[in-house]
DNA sequence: ACTATATTTAGCTATATAACTAAATGGAGC
DNA sequence: GCTCCATTTAGTTATATAGCTAAATATAGT
């Protein structure tokens, strides 16, 4: 008789135990989002960002969709998106998760270069 | 202008993202547990686990408190008690986390002897 | 004093993680 | 076919993490 590992619920704390990948989930909180506009915000490279991005969604916290010529990033499930307003709403203020969230209130996906 | 960043919440996700961690959480979720009963269950050595321990500490999610010759652990709050209950009832059947609870329930801290 | 329980430290090994550059690849739109 | 957006791959670097051994330290009970 052997036990199975809970995998999945210590991979996606694994998922939430870094910086930049949580940035990543609470912007994607307010609105879906493609790679070049996290670019905007995070300061890290693009294939850094791609990683994150399909480590993320291997943990099943995000989901990928084709829309033109973009690829859209957003909160797999209505259950991940209830835990992380949880989360989010325990914040103190000032963190750079506000901070985050006012670049990419006003941000559109055309401005986006090949700044890769 | 600087933002501060959300570093507690993000290290409580790290102390969470590791499998001897998540099992010591989910056991004393169970019932407070001294060193050597933990040990009793673990494949680590003392110091690994005092180690283990200290991050869970730092992390604001448990809670130390000496009881005569023995070292007592807990969980910090009844806020993560209750979250990791949810995550509790959320882990499919089978999972090393419903042995290491049998075997918690049968364990009396008087058999530990220096297996250091 | 001595014992039991646990922590800490120093030194070590192995692996994982996060980042980079740079080039190659894929898919969609024009 | 070419461009745009993004991913993937290979190669590299630096740091973090998890484990070990073994000795030293700390504290409480007997």
């Amino acid at each position: 008789m052997y036990y199975f590992i809970m995998y999945s619920t210590i991979q996606k704390f694994k998922a939430l135990g870094d910086e930049n990948r949580f940035r990543i989930l609470m912007m994607l909180l307010q609105k879906p989002l493609c790679v070049c506009e996290l670019l905007e915000v995070l300061d890290i490279k693009g294939g850094t960002l791609s990683a994150h991005l399909k480590l993320l969604k291997t943990a099943g916290l995000i989901n990928q969709k084709k829309e033109g010529r973009w690829i859209v990033y957003s909160i797999s499930s209505e259950k991940v998106k209830s835990f992380l307003t949880g989360i989010e709403s325990e914040l103190e203020n000032k963190t750079i998760i506000q901070n985050d969230k006012t670049i990419i209130k006003d941000i559109s996906r055309d401005i986006c270069s090949s700044s890769n």
